[in-house]
DNA sequence: TTCTTACTGTTCGTATACGAACATTAAGAA
DNA sequence: TTCTTAATGTTCGTATACGAACAGTAAGAA
């Protein structure tokens, strides 16, 4: 009898790849409200904010595609951020549906501000792997999607 | 003037690990939902579950910090199972400060025959890696907690 | 014993997350 | 052009997530 057919895989929570993607997702975000300190945003938040400083401005559903949030979740965040007056939302005059996001001037000032910090952020998130760990460990996590 | 100090480096939103972790952790509880089917439970209220299947009893504050519960959390996570008729809370009696969780019969039933499909999940996150960097990534994952 | 501090659980408020239903608009087929 | 289908946003309901304030209890110090 082999070692395989007598020995029942047992289910050991800890071990879970869910689990553990959790619990380092729980890492990152704690980190990130540490660091990110008094500027009150959210790691969601920041990614909006940084994706839209990139395109200038974008749908609010192509949004939610590049930064992977549900229809309904972009809606709150958007809503947020512009009840904050980071952002401002206008219909696209070429098609009714859409609506465009674009970043107020402080809007843009925070994310310029605040750019170093998303760097260092992801540092210290990686910073229990080795240098290079971190390229092997990032490469691996970029598969899962 | 060496790469390092000419090259501003650049903050792109898809390379960071937090936003790395976020995308896998989707992918995760999307395969959970995927393949537990009719069995109506999140990743969660699953672990849950599990952690006390394999402790018997367990208070709910104990509970949180094995599964990585904030206190808000496991409250509302312990109230749903409970209200479902999964696990059951009583008062301990050396301490009338604790609540104890147990699984009812329902409980353990609903693990016994879920344990199996807990493992298939697991497997099917990791589908994406070869056999050799499944065991790398959770090595390296279960670094970053 | 009494006072202080720590532990445990509950409740509130805010922010993701996402399925589902809905209204509006656009695009393509008949 | 008209009908059907797809795309886009909004809203609702449920479930994490977690900081903060609160109440009750226990444990240890004075």
């Amino acid at each position: 009898m082999t070692n395989k057919e007598s020995k029942k895989k047992s289910y050991v929570l800890e071990e879970q790849v869910g689990y553990l993607l959790r619990r380092a997702h729980q890492r990152a975000s704690a980190i990130f409200s540490e660091l990110i300190g008094e500027e009150r945003l959210t790691p969601m938040q920041y990614g909006t904010l940084v994706k839209i400083f990139d395109l200038g401005e974008v749908t609010q559903n192509r949004l939610g595609r590049l930064v992977a949030m549900d229809q309904a979740t972009v809606n709150g965040v958007v809503s947020r951020l512009e009840e904050r007056s980071l952002i401002f939302r206008e219909q696209d005059p070429d098609n009714k549906r859409r609506v465009l996001c674009r970043l107020t001037p402080a809007g843009k000032s925070l994310v310029h501000r605040t750019i170093p910090m998303g760097q260092r952020i992801s540092e210290r998130t990686l910073a229990p792997l080795s240098s290079e760990d971190r390229v092997k460990f990032l490469d691996l996590l970029g598969k899962l999607k």
